[in-house]
DNA sequence: TAGATTGTTAATCGATTAACAATC
DNA sequence: TAGATTGTTAATCGATTAACAATC
């Protein structure tokens, strides 16, 4: 049903990248220029042949003996996941959540930039949060038209997930980046990605579960 | 490698079982007490027969020409993942991130119970979010053991992660939820899930390079 | 050279999807 | 009854892992 991978890439491997780039961050800064898969892989808790298809797959090859080269595998890397050159970003919903991702400065080093922030709210509008400002809602198509952003980051309450959505689509938005608990719907060509803490949660309870012995305390 | 899963239930499917439980909680304010696999599909852009798979797994028949019973599956659901009782969490590093969790009202009808938050800085200490106190890091192994907790949520700058996941575990902690951007290393029977938010955006940045054709802007 | 590591080709594994008889 | 839906059994699909020749 979903369509084939345009750029070739599966998605279990592009979700790995981020790792190997902070693995090799690391190795480059312990002054090696080369570093083997069974290196990478132990680092990370994954099998070699593992880390050498995912690191074929973004086209760095290694030599046999030495491993790959650190500095073009991350250039690599970087290139790919487009941390070389930063997308502008809106923060829609000023609640904690969206404060709280407005301060996180590692999204310059993954290529995203966040420019402001939107909320419904007239007490928050006018203020500022880690440098940004809080913009009306009533400013958000405006905005994204002159100022070219594509992409937005919920993190509105889930009633207003949906309706948010259309807003932010019918003003152009092509990207969304969705904190809310709320599946949502959006027209062909508008890329919606999940943060799904439900999910995580679920893994984790679950996991925990089964260690202690599922249902033990009750029946 | 990883054990089989104790509870012969498979991974997607738990992290799918949270979107059931939410179309249910709709599909029962509606009055409905029944609801068919291909409803439920449909809600959520799934396949009815995966639909189908998944309710097997978690043991609830449905009828032929009827459906599942909503009530049931509903009950089911929350039974399995916990959410018909309480567990207690500690949050570790009352930063922005923590403050936003500590405040977010939905954990409690998904099982989790903030506690308290711990911070290392003086000046958080003492102080008050949410109506949850900010503790000293000091006394976290002390209230671990006496309160009983099991679950951190671990909110602390990446390069504080591997130190403050030591003292968790020798203080007992049994699951950690970890929001930062570090692999963590935990010994057996202690288990980590976690929300990596570096992958889920290189996914939303990958799909956007390539919908506008990848890399088209250089060379 | 000897031997560690790469990269290719094949096998395995697990999840999703399809087909269809059973059922109400 | 007619027909929509379930649940089982089989097929497909994609990702992971294994085996091993090639290489430096």
């Amino acid at each position: 049903m979903a369509s084939r991978r345009p750029s070739g890439i599966a998605l279990p491997t592009i979700r790995r990248l981020p790792m190997y780039a902070s693995v090799l961050e690391q190795t480059r800064q312990e002054g090696q220029d080369h570093v083997s898969s069974p290196q990478i892989a132990s680092a990370l808790g994954l099998e070699p042949i593992q880390v050498r298809k995912d690191l074929a797959a973004i086209g760095v090859s290694g030599q046999p003996r030495v491993g790959f080269p650190v500095a073009e595998l991350l250039t690599a890397i970087e290139r790919f996941l487009g941390w070389d050159n930063l997308s502008d970003a809106f923060i829609i919903g000023a609640g904690h959540l969206g404060v709280a991702l407005a301060g996180y400065h590692g999204f310059s080093r993954h290529g995203l930039n966040v420019v402001a922030l939107f909320d419904a709210d007239p007490g928050k509008v006018g203020t500022r949060v880690h440098g940004k400002e809080i913009l009306d809602m009533g400013r958000f198509a405006d905005l994204v038209d002159r100022l070219h952003v594509h992409i937005a980051i919920l993190t509105v309450p889930d009633e207003a997930a949906a309706e948010v959505v259309e807003t932010a689509v019918a003003a152009g938005i092509r990207g969304i980046w969705n904190f809310t608990a709320t599946k949502l719907v959006a027209p062909e060509g508008v890329i919606v990605e999940r943060v799904d803490l439900a999910a995580s949660l679920a893994v984790l309870s679950s996991k925990l579960a089964d260690m202690s012995g599922r249902d033990r305390g009750s029946g």
